[in-house]
DNA sequence: GTTAAAATTTAGGTGTGCCTAAGTTTTAAC
DNA sequence: GTTAAAACTTAGGCACACCTAAATTTTAAC
C-alpha cells in the first residue's frame, strides 16, 4: 500500500507540473515543507517504484502509474472537500486542511457513497475539477485574473485553496467560483485592480485587489455584448 | 501529538480492562495483532508519558490521563460509526473497520458537527455507549446472553462490533440492539440456546445459537408479567 | 521447594521518513 | 573558460513502531 508520504509527494508533483515543465527538488521540498535532502530520498524511492521518472540533478516527472495515483488522491481530496462543505457545513476556508487528512483514509466504497450523495459532482468548493474514478480530469481554458485587461469581463473558475486567510478574504469579497466580475481599472506601478462583481454599471460595490490576490484566482473571459 | 499507535494501545487497554482487572502484555499484544515484545516496548513508552501505570511482569493499567485519551478515541470511533451508518448508509457490519481509520483524523470541530447532526446520540450502531465530550460514559447493568436461563426475557443492549461475519449473521437473525428476545430452551452438553424474537407464543421463527454467538451479545433482563 | 512451562522483557535489527552536514554538479557571471 | 553561488545529492543519524531470538521472571505442577 502507498504510504501517506508517497501520496503526498505524488500529489505535490502533479500540482507543480502545471507551473513547471519539470519539477525540481527544491520546489517539491518547499511545497511539502521538508528538507531538500529528504525530497531527494523520497524521489529515489518513487523512481524505484516507477512512479516518477528521475535523472539526478534534472528534476522529476510523474510516470503514468504515478499520475494515476496522484489523481486518485486528488479525487479523494476534492470529493471530501465538497462533502465537508455541503453535508457538514464546514466553512470553505477550512475544508482543505480537513480533507488533507481524510483523503488518505477514504475507502473506495465510501468514495462511491459520497460521490453518489453529492450527485456525481465535477468541481470542488474552490472550483477545482474533480477527477473521475478512472483518472480523467477536465482541462479548462483559464487564465489568472491578474492577466486580464481593463474592461475585461470574466467568470471566476477556480481559486487557490490552501490559504485559509486568503479564502476568508475572498469570501468576504464574494469572489466565489461562478461569480462574474469586470475589471474596471488597473492602476500603474502596483497594478492594483479595481474589480466589480456582476455586469452592472453600479460602482458602489467596486473594490481593489492586489497582484497576490489576483494571481490566486483563475478566470475564463466572457465576451462583451 | 499522540500517534495512531498510542491511541490504538490506549483504546485496547481500556477495552480489555473490562474483562481483566489488570491488562497483561500478551492479551494486549493479541488484541492489537502485534508481537508481545512490541507491546512491552510501547507499554514502557506509555508509562514514561504517564498514560499507564506499569510494573514489570505485572501488567498495565490506564492512568486518568490515559483513560481520558482512550475515551476520546472511543468517542470518535463510535460517533463516526453512527455517522457512517446513518448518513452514508454503510452497512452495520462495515462501519467498525472504516471508523477504525477515521477515528484518528477527526478534528474536534468536525466531531462537534457530526455530534450535532446526529442529535447528540448516546449509543453507536452496535449499542455501545458513546462517551460524552468530557469523557463520561454510561455504565449499564448488563450480562451476556449466554448467562440467561430458560424462560428469561431480555432486551439486547449491545453486540460485539469487530467481527464482520458475526454482525452479518446477527443482522440476518434480527438480533439488533433494542430487540427483545426470550430464551426458549438451553440444550445440555453444548448449551445450544433456542431464542425467540419478541414476547409472542409464536414458535415459527425460533432459532438456535451457540455459545460463541451468545457470548457476543450483552442483554438486560426484563421482568416477566 | 525445586523445576519445567508460560509469560514477559531485553537485545539487536528492519523499514520509513525525516534531519543536518558535507560533498557534488549545475548555473550563470564575468 | 574559469569560478563562485546555487541547487542537488550523499553520508550519517534519529525517532517510531514493528520484528525475532535470547534472556529473565513468574506460575503452577509435583
Amino acid at each position: 500500500m502507498n504510504s501517506q508520504a508517497v501520496e503526498d509527494y505524488l500529489k505535490a508533483i502533479y500540482k507543480l507540473q502545471f507551473s513547471q515543465p519539470t519539477v525540481v527538488t527544491s520546489a517539491l521540498a518547499e511545497h511539502l515543507g521538508v528538507n531538500p535532502a529528504s525530497a531527494t530520498g523520497m524521489i529515489k524511492k518513487l523512481a524505484d517504484s516507477n512512479l516518477v521518472s528521475y535523472e539526478r540533478y534534472q528534476g522529476v516527472k510523474l510516470t503514468p502509474p504515478g499520475e494515476k495515483i496522484a489523481l486518485e488522491v486528488i479525487r479523494h481530496h476534492r470529493l471530501v472537500e465538497l462533502y465537508l462543505a455541503e453535508a457538514l457545513n464546514v466553512p470553505w476556508d477550512q475544508v482543505h486542511d480537513e480533507a488533507e487528512k481524510w483523503e488518505h483514509v477514504l475507502s473506495e466504497d465510501l468514495e462511491d457513497r459520497i460521490d453518489e450523495i453529492l450527485g456525481y459532482p465535477t468541481t470542488d468548493p474552490h472550483g477545482a475539477p474533480i477527477p473521475s474514478r478512472d483518472g480523467d480530469i477536465e482541462i479548462r481554458d483559464t487564465e489568472f485574473l491578474s492577466k486580464l485587461a481593463e474592461g475585461d469581463s470574466a467568470v471566476i473558475v477556480e481559486v487557490s485553496d490552501h490559504n485559509t486567510d486568503l479564502l476568508r478574504y475572498l469570501g468576504k469579497l464574494q469572489l466565489y467560483p461562478q461569480t462574474i466580475i469586470r475589471i474596471i481599472s488597473i492602476a500603474p506601478f502596483d497594478q492594483l485592480i479595481t474589480v466589480r462583481v456582476g455586469l452592472s454599471d453600479d460602482a458602489t460595490n467596486d473594490f481593489v485587489i492586489g497582484q497576490k490576490v489576483a494571481s490566486s484566482i483563475l478566470v475564463s473571459k466572457v465576451k462583451e455584448d
